[in-house]
This record gives structure tokens, C-alpha cells and sequence, in this order.
DNA sequence: CGTAAATGTAGTACACCTACTACATCTTTG
DNA sequence: CAAAGATGTAGTAGGTGTACTACATTTACG
């Protein structure tokens, strides 16, 4: 039973990285403007060819902005390059 | 007018390289055998979910398997190490 | 306050993904 | 030949992704 279906997804993080609007992404990758709002609040998945298109635009591999498991929060321990003396 | 909502895969290569049947890698992602023809075939795109399964199910980054541009053939030049004396 | 920009909610409409059933073809094996 | 397995074609049905319109809310700026 463990929501089997969701695929969870960084795009407002990468966006707010970047510094642009859900408008100028959704001009940019050419899809409606709500269309960003929905994916960011998880009301559904994209296509693949539009997570295809997210990736090339931020330009990262497919796994840094979608997974079928939960991101971790920044700061938490996992790789190898952390501890901070 | 470039046909600019194909997405490529390789997903019977990946699966004659493993040897495996279409219904055997059907059944390992839990979809319907005749989906797995439908996606070779180029008939539709899996959709992200199914595509993250599948790419988990080989091991292999999504690049290796999805892409929005064809494929280079096999043996097609193109990385460094190639160059056969 | 008035305005604009960014975001969230609501609802309709259509195309596409996936399941499923049935049947055809081809190859292999006995 | 008979049987089984892999693959292709055809068709129906239901759920989901995307577009689009309209409106509310919040924040920032003059």
C-alpha cells in the first residue's frame, strides 16, 4: 500500500535555484503555465517526453529532478563528502 | 517539422541483450505484456512512472534507455575510446 | 490605496497511456 | 503435423496529462 504510483519530482527547488517564475519556465519549456503549478504540487506526473524536456532545459540528468522515492532534505547525511569537522 | 513529441528507447535492445522475453520483462513491471510491445513498437511513450520502473528494472540511467533524439547505431563513431588501430 | 506579478483553486475538454481480449503469424521442438 | 512461445494487429474502455479560462490570494512597489 505504498502510494505506488506517485513519482515525486524537484522542479520548484531547481526553479527557485535558478531564480525564474513558473511562467518563465513554462514559456521556456513550452507547456501551459498552470501545467508547472500542477507538477510542482505533485497533482500529477509529466510525460516522459515533458521530463525529458525539464531535464534538458536545467540541464541534469533525469534522477536529480524525478524519483519514484522521496528526496532527501538538503542537509541530510548520505554521501561521503559531508562532516563538517 | 520535426515530429516533436517522439520520445526514443531502447528497450528491445536492452532486453535482447539480457535475453528476455517481452512478457517476462512485462511481468517484472507488473504491466501488460501487449504495453511492452506498444512501447518497442514506438506506438506511444511509457509514461514517467513506467519509464523510472523500467530504467530501475536495467540498472541504468534514464539517458541510456530514453531519449528525445534517435539513437546512434551501434558502432556509430562518437566517444573517445573507440579507434580500432 | 492601486497595480502588477506570482501562486493556488475550480472546472471543462481532449489526447494519450495502459489493461485486456482475441486472433494471426512465425519459429522451434517433439 | 501438433503444440507452445514470441511477436504483431485490432478494438474497447477507463484513467491521467495538458490546455485553457476564470477567479481568489498574497506580496511587492509606487
Amino acid at each position: 500500500m505504498g502510494n505506488s504510483e506517485v513519482t515525486y519530482n524537484r522542479i520548484a527547488m531547481l526553479r527557485a535555484e535558478r531564480g525564474i517564475s513558473r511562467r518563465q519556465l513554462a514559456d521556456a519549456l513550452g507547456v501551459h503555465y498552470q501545467t508547472v503549478g500542477y507538477l510542482e504540487r505533485g497533482e500529477f506526473s509529466p510525460s516522459l517526453h515533458l521530463a525529458l524536456r525539464i531535464c534538458a532545459y536545467f540541464e541534469v540528468p533525469v534522477e536529480v529532478v524525478f524519483s519514484l522515492d522521496p528526496f532527501p532534505r538538503l542537509g541530510a547525511e548520505s554521501n561521503s563528502a559531508a562532516r563538517p569537522a
